[in-house]
DNA sequence: TGTACATCAGTGAACGCGCGTTCACTGATGTAC
DNA sequence: TGTACATCAGTGAACGCGCGTTCACTGATGTAC
């Protein structure tokens, strides 16, 4: 019922800010310590309520990071993929990748940090969210990727090989801008050209590639 | 005095033994959580000793973190690049490299979830501990690739660049394994094909590479 | 529009519990003579 | 070899603390008539 309402209630909308409250204020204590250490009380006392209020909106703090995964990667489905249709010089589209991931963890540090850090971590529930997303992405790309004229004839495995060497290397040059942000590892100049030189070996190997069945 | 005593006196040997222990309880109960959820008591408890002795061997968790770092690591150095080194066909070397990842993760499962969980995990000193490993690794394996025909004149970042791509797709197939084993995602056989896939895509754009400088 | 009742997001107090850390101690091991 | 003293890994009790969870509640918002 409620969910098919346009206009919300003020209880619905009451209700749903202090759920963001509780998202981002999870989120952003999230910076200097992972998921399985967060406390209910740690992010009731940032947004100001009391712990019980918790209850109303998520089961336990797994939860809050079940849902914080739809938040952080969610709304990029179509980015990705959109950005990475256009066509344009090997070049040119390497280089547009390589900032759109910069321009990417620049406006959200904290979405980009906590994805690659729960990707493994002590989570079970938030990591099978995250791999689900990830997978959802290589889908994607693969797709993308086949009505590209360079894969013309590729096998769909080898589509989706290269999907997900592609989706692997967004994460993890997304985390290496992450670190150059907060000056640890090399700067952000060195960790785009480096990303480069990957695609471009990556390219490389794809215009060479020969079907393996 | 005592490190250059060839032969430790009792007391040493039994210090020695229980701080094997703690280590080895400690990444044993790893398995379900990650290094910031971990209590010292927990540690003790599964050893057998009181909360207190911990002090004796480690100034906290996150201390005994870094020391399963080293353990975890620091013994993979010889192999790593001497498997490497071993010249032999392209595809054969290929499917080397893989086949001794995957025995690897099916002898140390703990020792590789730990380093992959950590990594990114969120605990400082540990995450810096395993970037200094995992950058060792990468010079290393750029080391070996400068003496292969192939790579005879790439330029020094071109060569740190691969490095960090095998050493980055290493750890990225060593995870997937590890999931496979525990009947996440696909199976072994099925990231062993993926694995070997990427490492072909990589091989290709190595030869085809023009130096970037 | 006004009234009577229902809903339910958020409260605040209480609970039992396990945590990390401290401390003076014990008793086996090591050392000096 | 025997004795007297020093060392120190591990003990066990105690501490204060913040945790997650429960519960009956309040009072603003919503609904039916």
């Amino acid at each position: 019922m409620s969910s098919t309402q346009v206009r919300p209630s003020q209880r619905e909308a009451q209700k749903a800010r202090t759920r963001r409250a509780l998202l981002d204020a999870g989120l952003s204590l999230l910076e200097h310590q992972s998921l399985s250490s967060l406390g209910l009380r740690e992010i009731t006392r940032a947004v100001g309520v009391s712990p019980a209020a918790f209850y109303r909106h998520f089961r336990d703090v797994a939860d809050l990071g079940v849902a914080l995964v739809e938040d952080s990667l969610g709304a990029l489905h179509g980015v990705v993929t959109s950005g990475l249709a256009e066509r344009s010089e090997d070049g040119d589209r390497i280089d547009h990748s390589v900032e759109a991931i910069a321009a990417f963890v620049r406006e959200h540090p904290e979405h980009i940090r906590f994805v690659v850090r729960e990707r493994r971590g002590g989570v079970a529930a938030v990591r099978v969210a995250i791999g689900a997303q990830l997978d959802r992405f290589a889908d994607e790309v693969a797709q993308v990727l086949a009505d590209d004229e360079i894969s013309r004839d590729w096998s769909a495995d080898d589509l989706r090989m290269l999907g997900e060497t592609y989706v692997d290397h967004m994460v993890m040059t997304a985390s290496a801008f992450l670190e150059a942000a907060q000056g640890e590892g090399p700067d952000e100049a060195a960790v785009a050209r480096t990303a480069r030189r990957q695609l471009r070996l990556i390219s490389l190997g794809r215009r060479h590639w020969t079907s393996t069945d």
